[in-house]
DNA sequence: GTCTATACTCGGATAGAC
DNA sequence: GTCTATCCGAGTATAGAC
């Protein structure tokens, strides 16, 4: 496995990761397999083994590029902003990436769900740390009466669980809304009514 | 196969059901050996294979079984009760199934996050028709004033988001929480808070 | 009913020609 | 860099003795 450097290898490489996303999302770890990845590559198996090699480090590769992602909505959370404002914010860009990411929002589902076997030690680092700063600008905008008073690391959990439900549970919420229906509108709705009446101090 | 008839039968069945649960749970279908599954029961595999006649069929039972279980909180929501008391017990019940049956819930969402392949009728049947008759109740309830007005879909999907979470994402909620923490107990006030403030009329 | 042995398939990875 | 051919391990399922 070269380090990507000609213009070719780059773009092989990134046609590799994209139809990665697509089998592993779809199937988690074990259930994709190299020939349903090369073949929405368009190319062969062999061929995908000479940018990647093995199975094991495509799937690493789309993780850590995916954690990046995931953390940046919190982090544009500014705690010199309006309190209420600044998690609507979150919330809301929080929705967007289920929307316009789902397929990256069942791999990190997959492999919370299985244990975060190739996660863990992001989520003990980056993760965590990222949260308890967070949390601690909440609780401060608590203490000044601001928002009201909440377990601020469960409200981060409420954003999380409310937004990718959306995306990880998509079947589920089509099929029970049925026809006409655009679920991320509405949920955009509902969650700014929800998250409005739950901060009101 | 044969049905269970003996005393010996039903009980390696169930053992058989109840090892079977911690792996599919644990690992997806794809990811599930019959080994695994035959070593947690005690069993050789192709004993296993004498109760079962595939890996499918075992995978198949489990979820029918689930199926039942899951929607129970919901159908014991009583039109005739007092409404705020009804969605709270709702969402207790909800998360009581989430600390009592994790591995159920954990099952239950492979499924969906893999877009149902082994549930769709179900899923379009049983499940939206129920939530269908509740969403008309809860819709009943906010035309007369009861609890205030929201998408009762949305409402609903909140409840299976914010319960679920805790089961499915136990590994992200303990490692952030860090040690000393009873998510469980946490979560319950934390959602009694969330669903007092927003169903308040 | 339960075991040992084995057939058979699938899938990840490698060899080596071009 | 890309291909064909192939190796090899893993895993589902079956045959058949006991």
């Amino acid at each position: 496995m070269p380090r990507p450097k000609t213009r070719i290898q780059i773009r092989n490489s990134e046609t590799i990761l994209e139809a990665a996303l697509d089998v592993f999302s779809a199937h988690g770890f074990r259930g994709a397999t190299l020939d349903q990845i090369a073949e929405g590559a368009g190319l062969s198996k062999p061929n995908l083994l000479y940018y990647f090699p093995s199975k094991e480090a495509i799937h690493q590769t789309l993780l850590t590029r995916l954690l990046e992602t995931w953390l940046d909505p919190l982090r544009e959370m500014d705690p010199n902003g309006d309190p209420v404002a600044e998690v609507m914010g979150y919330v809301r860009r929080k929705l967007e990436l289920s929307r316009d990411y789902p397929r990256e929002s069942r791999l990190f589902a997959i492999e919370i769900l299985q244990g975060a076997p190739r996660m863990r030690e992001a989520i003990e680092g980056d993760l965590t740390a990222l949260v308890a700063e967070k949390a601690k600008v909440l609780r401060h905008w608590m203490e000044e009466g601001r928002i009201a008073r909440l377990d601020p690391v469960h409200l981060v959990f409420s954003i999380w669980a409310l937004t990718q439900h959306y995306a990880d549970f998509d079947v589920q919420v089509r099929t029970v809304l049925g026809e006409g229906h655009d679920p991320y509108a509405e949920a955009g709705a509902f969650l700014e009514t929800l998250y409005m009446r739950l901060l009101a101090p």
